[in-house]
DNA sequence: GGGCTAATTTAGACCGAGTCTAAAACGGAA
DNA sequence: TTCCGTTTTAGACTCGGTCTAAATTAGCCC
């Protein structure tokens, strides 16, 4: 599909075999498990060459540190505001809703502050 | 309606009066004519405390640089892929969809990108 | 006013995610 | 094998944003 590299396959594999939504550096940690000598820059510059080639979504961070999610297509998420967990949410209609009031557009993000079920039922 | 001291004032009136989403440090400098000795820190103190407070509403950098919006009700941006350009986009209805899917939520945050009028003519 | 306390402001050091750079390593083509 | 463009590496660097400790301000009671 591209022009992939060990390091390229290998922090792309992670991704995808993952449920959580890695920050780059959760992500240097574990490829250094399977290829140690793997600079912080290569991951960065990896993140960046495959959300370009639209094959992961970056999510920007609230506390100013970039998640990654597994798939390319622009989804929304809920952020608990006790515990941090983000979990994928999908409202198909705003894909056709943007569209409709602004014409053509590249990507949307949408995320979504609130208190997960877990963190609300510690609190009660 | 607050704590409201000459500081916060000064600065929360720059926000109000203007229809650019500043940086920290854009409205820094802003509020340094006014006030040559006020401190950084200060700046970030206001900022977090107005948005605590729901006075003014944060937009997330997608270059990892946080802007302020004047209003605190929850809205859409357009931001132009080419000129960086910030506006305003109102879709009424993604407030009802969420609840609807989530329930109860803190606030939400929904960023376009795309190309801005402007942008495009210029590349045609 | 004068003195007390709590909250705010200030200046500057500090932190850390992300970027940049220059040299080394890799990989394909001839 | 040699050449050349691309990628990787290590580490220095940038710069938003935070933290700290001292100074200032604001309210409050006498």
């Amino acid at each position: 599909m591209v022009d992939i590299t060990k390091q390229r396959e290998a922090i792309l594999a992670i991704i995808r075999s993952a449920e959580a939504h890695y920050t780059a550096d959760e992500l240097l940690a574990e490829v250094k498990k399977v290829m140690p000598t793997i600079s912080r820059a290569t991951v960065y510059n990896t993140l960046h060459y495959l959300e370009e080639k639209r094959e992961i979504l970056r999510i920007t961070g609230e506390d100013g540190c970039d998640r990654y999610d597994k798939s390319y297509i622009p989804h929304g998420h809920l952020i608990c505001r006790e515990c941090g967990m983000i979990t994928d949410l999908n409202l198909p209609k705003v894909a056709n809703m943007i569209k409709r009031e602004v014409g053509a557009y590249d990507s949307y993000e949408l995320k979504v502050r609130y208190l997960c079920p877990t963190c609300r039922e510690k609190s009660e």
